[in-house]
DNA sequence: GCGAGTATACTTGTATACAAGTATTATAGT
DNA sequence: ACTATAATACTTGTATACAAGTATACTCGC
């Protein structure tokens, strides 16, 4: 029933050490945001664990953990999917920019080189991922470039707000660029060259730079946003016209 | 056990429709932040188990909630305390501060009257908590005056961001409250005189207003803050001295 | 045909059972 | 006395069992 007509969305290699429930958590979850899963299905414990092939106690920890999410909302009866709209994703954006320009104000009360050392690390890291057209890597990393900023000021309920919205993110990004990657190589550099802003604006401790560079990376979101809403249409269509 | 020395510290009426899982963690929570359970000490869930007399699955759902919250982290072996410091308290208004800052900018470009009428009603409530000295409900309400103005502008992840540093507030501001409300009057006039400010901000769309009453808001909570921490202090030595 | 009431099937929440793995402790050998 | 190894006791993660409650559907009466 799972693997009827897709393999499994989340990166296998990144669930090594992951445990059955966070493994459905992420399956879930990529299945939710991607759109496979429409907004409004309500899903049973009984049948997810039967989908899935394991017993309801993972299955809860997953329903519990997207709940935290705001990617299903814990009824009565059965978990009702409440999905990832334009909305939604500009709301996690609201909330990166918020979090992310509260760490800057304190990041440049500090010495920085060694958090600008680790970024240019990354962002070398992420050229090679584009030099050998690996989208997943190339998202893992971009996602990590921001985790490394919100934890270097070492604040335990940033720390905290990036947890509960790093998943989501990450599977967003990892979706869109999965789209993107063989496409549009000007959006890639046009990534590469905001993150090095980013670096810039840290580095220099320069607050103009880095709102521009904040802005910037959410213009390109913003395109990223219309196009996977495009796509979940295309498949709710798709749905659709199967089931005549 | 449990009950030897100290009765329940979380409200019974607060938990009228929580379940077992809930309850324990709402329990848990409350003692860890008062100081009862020290940092450091590693949970075990068989332990707890025993010690409320519930099974394993409501332990571990209170403890993935705890950990959620930051106060206790799940390792390999057991769950170690992590405890509430004058640091993380400082943080959790940080984020207030953030949240509240955000939620006002977007509150201020829409009508507020609704809110302004329901934000003077948690007020009179509070005055009548006041007067009959009731310090749960006033901590209780003074919480629902702050998650109202949040939830007002329906933002979905600004709305998840307080759902998660919620609890640890509403404990902690519970605690104070306890210990605050028969001895001094003044700081219960001030903080009422604050909440007046605010709505104040809010209705006349004054940023400076609003500021303002943040801040105060703020040195109010610094006071508590030291109160409650000298209080743990004695609790712990208060222990000290029972072992020997 | 239609409404009321009951029965059934499915829901979650909690308890218990089991398996795999880890730390500690005790014992045996040097 | 000390080290190494083995055994034991305790840890979590998952599966299963059971109970209480709710929605649906069916049947019976009108």
């Amino acid at each position: 029933m799972l693997n009827d007509s897709n393999d499994f969305l989340y990166p296998d290699k990144w669930l090594s050490k992951a445990s059955t429930g966070e493994r459905v958590a992420c399956e879930l979850r990529m299945r939710i945001i991607s759109g496979l899963i429409e907004s409004g299905t309500t899903l049973s414990e009984n049948k997810l664990a039967a989908e899935y092939h394991v017993s309801r106690s993972p299955i809860r920890e997953a329903l519990k953990v997207l709940s935290n999410e705001n990617l299903i909302r814990l009824e009565r009866m059965g978990a009702v999917v409440v999905g990832l709209t334009e909305k939604e994703i500009e709301e996690i954006y609201d909330v990166r920019l918020l979090i992310e320009t509260f760490v800057f104000e304190r990041l440049v009360k500090n010495d920085t080189t060694s958090v600008v050392r680790e970024l240019t690390k990354i962002l070398e890291m992420m050229q090679i991922a584009i030099k050998y057209k690996d989208a997943d890597e190339f998202a893992l990393q971009d996602v990590l470039f921001h985790e490394t900023i919100i934890r270097s000021i070492d604040h335990s309920y940033i720390t905290m707000i990036w947890n509960n919205t790093k998943p989501v993110m990450e599977s967003f990004i990892l979706l869109s660029m999965r789209m993107h990657f063989n496409e549009k190589y000007d959006d890639l550099s046009r990534i590469m060259k905001n993150h090095e802003l980013y670096i810039d604006a840290i580095s220099s401790k320069n607050r103009e730079i880095m709102i521009q560079s904040l802005h910037q990376n959410f213009d390109d979101v913003q395109g990223k946003v219309d196009d996977l809403w495009m796509s979940q249409q295309m498949l709710s269509k798709a749905r659709e016209q199967e089931k005549e």
